[in-house]
DNA sequence: AAAACCAAAGTGGTTAACCAATTTTAACCT
DNA sequence: AGGTTAAAATTGGTTAACCACTTTGGTTTT
């Protein structure tokens, strides 16, 4: 599955009412976990749209652990029960896209969280791939040109040095809508090039010594800009 | 695209072929954002692999905002830049699957946000949500039976609640492999029946009178031994 | 010389045919 | 009858053909 981040489109769509069709089948045939589903070509015919789109559907409740393909042999309803599944498919059908405010929101959160693992669980190795994130920012900055990639990657350097596969997914999840939102609402960058150099030296110190707590103390005065301006959105 | 659950399967090894293929063929022919990649049937024959993995592929690197299909057009090298894209490319084919201890440090810290959130934002329709999973939890657990489900839909009915998008989208990511995990390692449920239906109360008693510092606190008291145990593995 | 136009090639998206593995069915032997 | 086995039907996955739309290059017209 993905994070829808345009607007809702027909095909987008089309997906909802065939998951709902789904889950309405599920629940009128009262199939259990371990049950099998009828064939993609069945329900093709049965909602009459392309098998195309029965398998992406399927490819999305997959996701999400609803259900479980098996390769020549057929689709089944997954071991998580029919009461949380039909609360889960739920939610699903009704996610909003994500916003800008909640993405910030979100960002600030795993970051605060990321830097102070990071601190405690880098490697040697981890260091230096921040260092030269931290340094390549500065150069490009020095150089008088525009330096977000630079900057961006500074942040995903601490995250992939966090130890937390799962934290540093959605930290790549996350990143390029940020980006685009950042365009599309006009967020300077260019200002305070050099505050943002000196805070960025902050946390590389901070993690450096292994500090967890000025680490996260340093990161959320980086953030305190963007914090507010998410706010006066 | 999706959060990798399962273990590294041929399928997935040689998608991750093709993207460092396209990544390749990016630095290669020094691609700048806007140029146009190559058609999917001429990167089916030059990789020596089936249109479909490549459109895959794309989809995946459309997913992190990496490249752009436009249909009857081509596929373009999206607007953030070959130095965020090359960083991002690797970090993305390093991914590793995510264990069962990030899994558990990540929904504590995002539980940790959302019941906050949830006690500040939370609209009365919410409230009555909360209140109908928490009781379906409570008469579950009386009828002898087990509530792992109604015990879920609980927490998932407080990230719904919680106002940020997209921090509900990554609760319902994440929730389904945690059921798995908890099975996978026989974490203990039935036992403390009557201690976790007095926490759930009292999250949600904090949540209705909107104290989101007391909703917190009890949500964290509600994790101790989850917490202690992830740690333990 | 420049603008308008049209046909032909090329694109991603969609649909239908095909494949190998599995499951079911029924025929057959003991 | 019961068990065995082989063949036929069914499955999700894969590949190839098709479609509607866009782009483009050359030609014509003004």
């Amino acid at each position: 599955m993905k994070l829808e981040i345009h607007t809702r489109s027909d095909h987008e769509e089309t997906l909802s009412k065939i998951i709902s069709n789904i889950r309405d089948l599920i629940n009128y045939k009262n199939l259990e976990p371990g049950d099998k589903l009828p064939s993609e070509r069945m329900l093709s015919e049965k909602f009459e749209v392309s098998r195309s789109n029965i398998r992406e559907a399927i490819q999305k409740l997959e996701f999400y652990g609803i259900l479980h393909s098996k390769p020549q042999s057929g689709t089944f309803v997954a071991n998580i029960g029919v009461v949380a599944m039909n609360g889960m498919l739920e939610d699903i059908l009704e996610l909003e896209d994500p916003d800008f405010k909640s993405l910030v929101e979100t960002r600030i959160l795993l970051e605060l969280k990321t830097v102070r693992l990071a601190a405690i669980r880098r490697t040697e190795e981890d260091l230096v791939r921040i260092k030269k994130a931290l340094d390549d920012h500065e150069k490009k900055i020095a150089s008088g040109q525009d330096a977000v990639q630079e900057d961006l990657l500074f942040h995903l350097a601490i995250a992939k040095a966090c130890g937390n596969s799962t934290l540093n997914t959605f930290m790549l999840t996350i990143t390029p809508q940020i980006i685009i939102d950042f365009e599309k609402y006009h967020v300077c960058y260019n200002e305070l090039d050099n505050v943002r150099i000196k805070e960025h030296l902050d946390i590389y110190e901070a993690i450096k010594k292994q500090d967890p707590t000025l680490a996260k103390e340093k990161m959320k005065a980086h953030f305190k800009l963007l914090y507010q301006y998410c706010y006066n959105v």
